[in-house]
DNA sequence: ACCTGAACACCGTTCAAGT
DNA sequence: ACCTGAACACCGTTCAAGT
């Protein structure tokens, strides 16, 4: 057992951005938001910390880079034809929140100064669906906003429970930690946390999520004017 | 004033958590998130980095001290009687708002894993007015954890649009930068977003988020059963 | 052009030693 | 009990030297 043979040095292929940040994304979802280091990240290349800097600026660059390839992913699945507005941003969305679910170090990284891609792509396609429910352009800009950022609160909320546990916790025991805390909250000060604590046991964090933007979507075409919708 | 004996250093009063925390806020407000370190926080406290560990377990600890020390000021001003549910949501909210709008770098520190406070008590306040619109039991859960993840979507953004510019940036030429980079965008691709580049130079942040806020509001109320709201 | 890896600057944290 | 500050381990980044 002492000899555990190095790995199995086929010849590398040279190095590139592409398979650079391909190593990033595995070596997040393995080991999480810490374990990104440019020494992990150049064992796992096979050379030395210095030789990614030819192909990326910094960690800033990775970081991005790597989410953005998990984001492209999720916003290739494209808008399906015959869909209601509502249809399409619930697709859209859903595809957001499963690519989260999956790599939630990227919910970290989705929130940037506005107009970066790629969520200056689901700002796009939120908005066109918007205008698609004919809500009056004055009225568009905070229907967008409010979707994208309920769907960024989500996100960094998912990346957040990441942190807290050990990685690859189990979802039902971390709930179950979750709703033991709050059944021990103070019954005065926090009754209606308490209250709610035991809803958690069953609770489905994607079918959750489809609420909220459903409870969203029903804001924005509750006041539509007459004609639209 | 003249034969005064020199002290460049009045006496100091003790360290404590209190002057640590307090000093941390400092420090992030002046330089940033990125500009919080045992050495330069030692030096404004004049003492040592290890002194400060007799009070604090560590970084985590002192960046969520100093964002519940915020966030708590913030949650102070309470209630106001005779208003309406949605009236004291928005005054939460926009409680709320202006703290992060004025320590930005609490808007990274505010996303935990739940049942954490200062959050939880942002749960729980908004959980109670929820059910004072008469929102069914089943439904409350959702509304809650909208409003929320909304506000903390709201709030994230704040904290990156600090981090992508240095700090002080005004906010109008902020805007004006993002509002250009939209208008570069692809006219084919991007036409939402570039069609609504020119509203971003009348945008107020503050009554932006306050109208998201009253759409979700919308959305929860458009549904109750009758008698309810 | 691209890679190597030692070196640099800096950081969070620890701890033996002081008061 | 509380503080000091050198030391440690580790990190992002640079760069002279290689191919």
């Amino acid at each position: 057992m002492a000899t555990r043979t190095r790995r199995p040095e086929r010849r590398q292929e040279p190095l590139s951005r592409e398979r650079i940040v391909g190593a990033a994304v595995e070596l997040l979802d393995a080991v999480g938001e810490g374990g990104l280091t440019f020494r992990a990240l150049a064992e796992r290349l096979a050379t030395g910390p210095g030789a990614i800097y030819w192909h990326v600026t910094g960690k800033a660059e990775l970081l991005a880079a790597a989410s953005d390839a998990v984001v492209a992913d999720a916003l290739a699945e494209d808008d399906t034809t015959d869909a209601t507005p509502q249809d399409v941003i619930r697709a859209l969305a859903l595809g957001l929140f499963d690519a989260i679910d999956a790599h939630p170090w990227v919910g970290t990284q989705l929130t940037r100064a506005p107009g970066q891609p790629p969520m200056v792509s689901v700002f796009e396609r939120l908005g066109r669906q918007v205008k698609a429910l004919r809500v009056p352009e004055a009225a568009r800009f905070t229907a967008v906003s409010a979707l994208l950022n309920y769907i960024l609160g989500v996100a960094g909320q998912n990346a957040a429970n990441a942190r807290s546990q050990p990685p690859g916790t189990d979802r039902a025991d971390f709930l179950d930690t979750v709703a033991r805390a709050w059944s021990e909250l103070d019954p005065e000060r926090y009754a209606f946390t308490r209250g709610i604590a035991g809803r958690l046991r069953e609770h489905d964090d994607r079918a959750e999520f489809l609420a909220g933007i459903d409870l969203i979507l029903a804001g924005i075409t509750a006041n539509l004017p007459p004609g639209a919708g």
